[in-house]
DNA sequence: GAAATTCACTTGCATTTTGCAATCTAAGGA
DNA sequence: TCCTTAGATTGCAAAATGCAAGTGAATTTC
């Protein structure tokens, strides 16, 4: 193997830990294209809009499968496609990507319409519960899709029921 | 300036913006250093235990600096030093911190005590509001120490009242 | 008040990780 | 059969990282 690093020598903080795993520019946008966007394919992520290097992208699924965060699955339709979906722990990520999205529409400048922000974080709950709900049935369908400068992208998460 | 990479070629998704700036194995560790265990100055960052350059600890408190999430202020009682202090922009990342901690504290191996992060994660509100008060007032106090593999680190924020 | 120490960096250099384009293999389709 | 598609791998240049050493200003020690 060419790439996929070698473990660095840090603490047990379960921030340093996680980080470890999780702390570079892409992992953390795949996990979203597929909890988020319903993407599964290799293909998908490579269109995503952020353009990934194959070589890089191959590397992150690769290490995100090692982490326990992703899962393969040959597709049934297709021999030569591979479908990635989030394992339990990946799912789990969650609330973590819900917050770094909720702080990115704050305080940077983002095509996320304010709206939309606003109702997730007064919803909290009701978003994670949708995107669990989703990767528990299999639906693709995007929770949010992604957002274009142009785009008035309604999300598609039911209102009520507040944090956990 | 050596280092101080240059601004990528990505998307309006605020995800994708948020990992632009603290995308990387040290951005959010500093973070936590100045959030958590009330750490101010290049020396305390330097020596906490996850072993930054000095280069790079550089680079990021500077990259953190433009990115609005820390600012700088000499220090009053010794004209040598230097301490870094979150912004208000800072200070909001604190949900995230928390929720990459209890995350990696339940999926991977940490130092992290299992009763302190249930009870951070039946509190949420009141430890980003602690964390937050201790902002506030400048209290270096850390919120939760270092762990430590053979710490009791006992967590140090008053238990109660639900999430926002 | 001279010397030693501390703090916050910077520099040089080797190693690693990225980004990019081209290429490869296996499966499917025409 | 030949062509296309999905999912990679390879080579190479450029950038980021890690490491040790050095710098200069402010403080402390003698």
């Amino acid at each position: 193997m060419r790439n996929s690093s070698k473990v660095k020598p840090r603490s047990g903080c379960p921030v340093s830990v996680t980080l470890d795993l999780l702390g570079d520019r892409w992992s953390l946008l795949l996990v979203r294209d597929m909890m988020v966007r319903g993407y599964r394919t290799f293909r998908e992520f490579q269109r995503s809009g952020e353009g990934i290097a194959t070589n890089i992208l191959a590397d992150r699924l690769q290490r995100l499968e090692a982490g326990g965060i992703v899962m393969r699955e040959a597709a049934k339709l297709d021999g030569r496609s591979t479908h990635y979906r989030l394992t339990p722990k990946g799912i789990a990520l969650a609330p973590v990507l819900l917050e770094i999205l909720i702080w990115g529409a704050h305080y940077e400048e983002t095509d996320a319409p304010c709206g939309a922000i606003d109702a997730m974080e007064q919803n909290r709950g009701a978003v994670i519960a949708e995107a669990r709900r989703r990767w528990e049935e299999r639906d693709p369908t995007p929770l949010i899709p992604p957002f274009h400068s142009a785009s008035k992208s309604k999300s598609n998460f039911p209102k009520g029921e507040s944090r956990r």
